[in-house]
DNA sequence: CGTGAAAGCGAAGCGCT
DNA sequence: AGCGCTTCGCTTTCACG
């Protein structure tokens, strides 16, 4: 992990679909260096795969929420239970179990008020043990993901 | 967009690299027709771009906060003022305006916990007009980024 | 919109420095 | 590690149903 490694990742994870051929002549690389290292950092895990940046309005899920959710209970399967529902559900894209009063955060995207109200119902208030739940909703994105700092 | 389209979405943002062929096999297509469909995605903008997705562990972020941030008012200059600084400050991976009592949402990534320090002096306690602010670590990851629930 | 085939280009492998 | 070359496969385009 050098600095030309480093500036591989910075521009992969902005634009992975560009040629090999361009980002070496830019990093003053020849493309099977470049290439060789590439795969280096798939094999590390460093890269973990590559995706489709998908637009969250154009398909048409109109609300991003941020949930906190505090359960009844600490206990180990109190835990498991509900990390295991929450990883079945489709609706919550994103799960961590966090510091402060709650016990996690999720994030969550709905269509509309009445998919969220559905999505609430019958996803979250579904979920075993939740003694109490915090929404917060994103109403309009400053900065989206644009990769880790890496230096 | 019909039920191929959303089928190739959720097979785009899992893993975006794999030959348009296999896909289109996947789907009961030929790689041409599959080809055009991902062409006209893009060109409509729901498929904004494509990523590496980098291991946050493996690059040494051992560290994700959430941050709530509020503000000392809601004047127009005043939240200009601090979007513009969020978006200046490779730090914060994320942010958005939010419901609630606090104004914003953050997402910042640490190495450690003296580099927390570092971003919370530098960084988010020198952001504009700041007057309150809450800090959730993440402890463990149950979910991570798995795309939209494309239907 | 779908298919199949043809062409053009980039990725992957190799021998060498 | 890096370079350039070659090969092979995939992407991309085209003519057509």
């Amino acid at each position: 992990m050098d600095q030309t490694d480093t500036r591989i990742l910075r521009a992969l994870q902005r634009e992975s679909n560009r040629p090999v051929a361009d980002l070496a002549a830019e990093l003053g690389l020849s493309a099977s260096a470049c290439h060789r290292r590439i795969k280096a950092l798939e094999g590390a895990g460093i890269i973990k795969g590559y995706s489709a940046r998908l637009s969250r309005r154009k398909l048409g899920f109109n609300i991003l929420v941020f949930v906190e959710i505090t359960l009844r209970s600490q206990e180990r399967s109190v835990l498991e239970g509900f990390e295991a529902a929450v990883r079945a559900s489709p609706d919550i894209l994103e799960c961590h179990l966090t510091s402060g009063q709650a016990d996690y955060t999720l994030r969550v995207a709905a269509r509309d008020m009445d998919d969220y109200d559905r999505i609430h119902r019958d996803c979250l208030a579904a979920l075993p043990d939740v003694s109490a739940m915090h929404t917060t909703f994103a109403l309009r994105p400053i900065k989206f993901w644009q990769g880790y700092p890496v230096r």
